[in-house]
DNA sequence: GAGTGGTCTAGACCACCTT
DNA sequence: AGGTGGTCTAGACCACTCA
């Protein structure tokens, strides 16, 4: 049996020269992937495969495959292989105008699934958020989106139905900020928008099919209207190797910092 | 011997419900740093002291401290042990005040250590960010910074010598916003910022002191005056532990897409 | 049903940090 | 000098995917 990509031609040799093996195998599969030898989204030789064709025990195999993980120039598909990351999509916060809308402009085929649609009583942290009393009533929606195929973030937004009465009896599968401004003439004058790496864990991993403690970016974005009411709480969990953050802003002058 | 941190006190046991025994450990670490048994900054126990506690192998003992890791939870000092992470800063770039100020208003120890200092030719990218011609003279500056005494970034920091010449004979521990403006009269009137979860390796991981392939963030800051000529190109890699992104920021209309 | 990655074991030697 | 994490081996069995 041959790889369909022959990952060894000629005997190649991995470099021998220092550090750890396992490095030396992610210089030679990010080589391949940088030549264009291995193209975005094609799959990788098996871990066997690497096995018997470098020499190597299977652990230092997947250390070197785990490192590209990291770096995010490959991923995983449970149980079917490994694969060349596509690219990544380029996200503003300052010009969102919805996902659907925003990969398309980047060339890309979105999608979007509605996961789960619910009333559910506001948590302390919520409550405060929205300014109502703990235990009020609120939507939560938890979406899953993808590019190409792939799913690239899981969301759980949060809306007041005060705002936005018999919001979940619309189709939930397209932009939502659309809706509440068509439906409801609600519209977005400002953006709180917190990220941080993190982890892709217990639901948001299987949500994406993701091995548990695939590295992440976690997305907060708290959306208001002209009077300052929150219209819209929204935690996006991304594939760490999806997204791009791109914030293009003139510089505030030092003021009094808010509290 | 006994740890100076008891984590397994009164033969207490791993569930044993359901998923891997590495998960199971990784919720145990994690409960005891939650509840507060074990602090910021203190060293868990060594991997062959949870061996011997546990009944674990050591490689599935690794594998729950990477996945702790990899959710910022813990990090790791090489050769010498597991720590807690101590909180992330937050950082805002359209706040920007300088990463001094910035750490000592959020009630920490701010420090850096200047690299590297030296005029490079400019690189086909940088001739072009910089408008100037491929090959000309562009000071590159090369920091460390830390938090606590904890190293968080290494950055490579690019200056046209046009705006500050006689840039690199200051000292460059402090805030070079500041010397641009102070010396130089050069103020920022935009920022453009790109952000991208990434792995630390080479060059940046020896400079953090972490193991190659931790995840980290990269943050590209381009500065401009108000004239629109390119201040300050500013690469930073940030172990993805400390740090916390926040914009805030009134939704721009949308226009014409810049290209 | 064959092949894949996911998990786990029980060792080993090394480079380096710490005292 | 002793202990630590870093690397690596050579197996094993399992759950799941895919054809």
């Amino acid at each position: 049996m041959r790889s369909a990509i022959e990952m060894f031609p000629r005997q190649e040799k991995l470099s021998e020269a220092d550090g750890p093996q396992y490095l030396a195998l992610r210089d030679h599969i990010a080589l391949n992937i940088e030549i264009g030898r291995l193209l975005p989204g094609s799959r990788l030789p098996s871990e066997r495969q690497f096995q018997s064709e470098a020499g190597i025990a299977r652990g230092t195999i997947r250390q070197a495959l785990s490192q590209l993980e990291a770096e995010g120039l490959i991923y995983r598909r449970d149980r079917s292989g490994w694969y060349v990351s596509p690219p990544a999509i380029t996200y503003d916060p300052m010009r969102w105008a919805g996902f659907m809308a925003y990969v398309a402009e980047q060339g890309r085929v979105p999608a979007t699934t509605t996961l789960e649609k619910s009333i559910r009583p506001a948590t302390a942290a919520l409550a405060d958020i929205f300014r109502v009393a703990p235990g009020a009533s609120l939507y939560e929606i938890r979406r899953r989106r993808m590019i190409d195929g792939r799913s690239v973030l899981v969301e759980r937004i949060t809306v007041d139905p005060a705002l936005a009465p018999d919001l979940l009896s619309h189709s939930l599968d397209g932009s939502l900020t659309d809706i509440l401004k068509s439906e409801y003439g609600v519209t977005v004058a400002r953006n709180r928008v917190d990220m941080r790496p993190c982890a892709l864990v217990r639901d948001a991993a299987e949500a994406l099919g993701v091995h548990s403690g695939t590295p992440g970016l976690l997305v907060v974005r708290t959306s208001f209207d002209a009077s300052g009411r929150v219209v819209e709480y929204d935690q996006e969990y991304w594939r760490h190797d999806a997204i791009r953050v791109h914030v293009d802003l003139t510089v505030r002058e030092e003021t009094i910092p808010p509290k």
